[in-house]
DNA sequence: AATGAATGAGCTTTCATTCAT
DNA sequence: AATGAATGAAAGCTCATTCAT
């Protein structure tokens, strides 16, 4: 991250009005940019239009950010970083395993349900190849955590001999994830070809359960072979 | 596939070489087009650069496609055709329900691992809302098949006692497009994040077994609730 | 005038159908051109546009024009030709001098009011410093003749001792022309302007009586100094 | 003039170098862009040549008019707002009727005559009915004032009982209009037919007597019917 | 005599970026 | 620390025309 570290940095020690509104500045660039790379792509959008939403001017992307590409990584970091809450704010551990795996299912479900603007982001992130990505430790290690957690409840499950042992949980992560992404990420080329509207609520609560059951099954060690 | 609808059809009806020299430039562009929309992305691709990779000029596409926009489409719809192979050439309805089923998914995820260029248009088209799909009714048709295909199977499957009948058709498609085409198109921020190759044959034999075996217990009808 | 009339000679000495056919395809094409020429001009008409509104091919305007320019040249000699009903069907020499007058502005007021194409084309053509006339006799004889006309009308009157002896034919064919003229060419600015609509029945009816005044009142040899 | 007022008031007040200099930047633009949109018209002016013959960049005419259509409406503005001077430098109400309009009349052709771009301009505004015009209310304004001027010449000439007071101003105005205009306007397509130089010194002397002859004896309130 | 297919040249416009304070 | 003005490079697209039969 550019050298907007030292920026935050600064204006976390000193508190002055100036500090406090190139902190604000930067805040609404990152916000209108979101939006704008969201529904745009890297390619598509604009740094014109960006700024032109913003309470700045185009120059101050380029003072803050360096530039579309800086500014494009920035929101990427930062709508990593915002997942941070998925699972920190819920108490997961504190559930006995199958009770921690259905929630941890409706937690990503939900997510993903609620952050299409995420999912855009990642799906262009990965049109380009991850290559914005490779330098930015600080998501690996917001990831690491649900990988940290879900190992433990599937460790725990199989200890109680509620869950088969035999899964990897990045594998189980992988299906989780696949199922919830995917329901946002491509519900417009879905959507038109099946004339099914995935934001229906009826809709919504059927695939939910549907996930669920599927992981429910998958760990059943009753099945396993 | 725009108006030169009529173009094609003479095309195919006489075959002057004249014809077939328009022909294969036409495919040729499509070609080259499909690879630099799948890298680029719709807004990142360039007109001159598919140009220069073509045997012909810049200005054909515009006469055969109208535009960049119009070769996407031409693209899009194209990429979307080539799946009719999938279920078309393997005979899925010979095989009793719980075989079907299983290479259903396989062919499913074999198409998607073999095919990433698909699975990027797709989405790309899905960053641009699907709003180039809406007229293309060839791309609903194709999908329409799979869907009389896999509500056969699963009918079927009822009817002997080996699979529930409870679940909805689209649903199960879904589920299993979602886990196939996850797999790929966010292999590049997935990867990088967990530090994983997804595309390792040892990781893609445990994972095709994986959905397999998902799907497999959630349509069991022991589970049923 | 380029191989057009080596064409039109050959329809009229054989009466072949395919003779006529070309016939009626040129006066198809220069028909739809005139058109387009006179709503946008010699740069701003298309050869597509034009060709598409014709019952033929583009590629014919090239084979009976030589090219846009040509059909451009074409157009206007035409146009010029039309004009000749004017004064020919009119037997403004069998009335007497000051009638003949009044209806010579008359008629070119009308014909100026009902051929606002006409008007155009030779805005345009005059926008293009008159450098596609320089070749066409035809549109020298035709206005020659009502010169000839005028100059018979003016010496009539001062024999008879109504119109003053001292104007030029073709001074007072500029007068009349220009008022009848720029009430049509310059309709849309001055409309504008003085929010006028110079096609108001009202307007038209006062205005040819005033222009019809005036060079009446200029004619009269009781106050010529 | 387009959104760049502010930019223009802000040159005003802040006499900065780089103000000037942006100033004389856009003046040079608009220089040379009435050249050629006077000598070619809307669509057949090229963007490229007007930059070429610039002292800044293609580039800069987007950046101060937004393209090609809102610098040939810069042009039409400029071109109009400089008749101000016509009527405003003379001070016509100073004169007595009589001599008032005799030199109307000859502000006006001298001005038609020393102006052809102005002219042509024109021209080509109808050409395209003058749909770049309705916005300009600055325009409407300036011509305004001269009907203004020629409404109080009138109403005084009437009250002494040297002109007839049946005459609209507006119809007057398009009378006198008509033919200062049509001479320069068509000079090239007369000048072509009837092989007359309308710039001979003594065309144009004969000519400015003629209309103001006109117009006078068509204001003489003693041949008032 | 007639024509469908193809095209080179050049057009207007856009874009991310840097200059200059 | 902050910014308004300026811009080179390249993008997408259009046009009149010719090729080839």
């Amino acid at each position: 991250m550019i050298k907007k570290t030292t920026k935050k940095k600064a204006a976390a020690a000193d508190d002055t009005p100036t500090a406090r509104d190139a902190e604000r500045s930067m805040r609404n660039i990152l916000e209108v940019a979101t939006e704008e790379f969201a529904i745009n792509g890297l390619s598509g959008a604009r740094v014109d239009q960006i700024a032109e939403r913003t309470r700045t001017s185009k120059r101050m992307i380029y003072y803050y950010f360096n530039g579309k590409e800086g500014l494009y990584q920035a929101v990427l970091e930062k709508s990593y970083m915002d997942i941070r809450s998925l699972e920190e704010r819920s108490r997961l551990l504190d559930l006995e395993p199958r009770a921690a795996m259905r929630k941890l299912i409706e937690l990503t479900f939900d997510y993903d349900e609620t952050h299409p603007q995420f999912i855009s982001l990642v799906s262009v992130e990965n049109i380009h190849h991850g290559r914005h990505m490779t330098n930015l430790q600080s998501i690996k290690d917001v990831n690491a955590s649900i990988i940290r957690t879900l190992t433990t409840i599937l460790e725990r499950g199989r200890k109680e001999g509620v869950f088969r042992g035999d899964l990897d949980p990045v594998d189980v992560h992988l299906l989780i994830s696949a199922f919830c992404f995917f329901r946002v990420s491509n519900r417009h080329t879905f959507g038109a070809i099946f004339d099914r509207d995935l934001s229906d609520p009826k809709l919504r609560k059927r695939h939910k359960k549907m996930i669920t059951d599927a992981i429910e099954r998958l760990l059943d060690p009753r099945a396993e072979k």
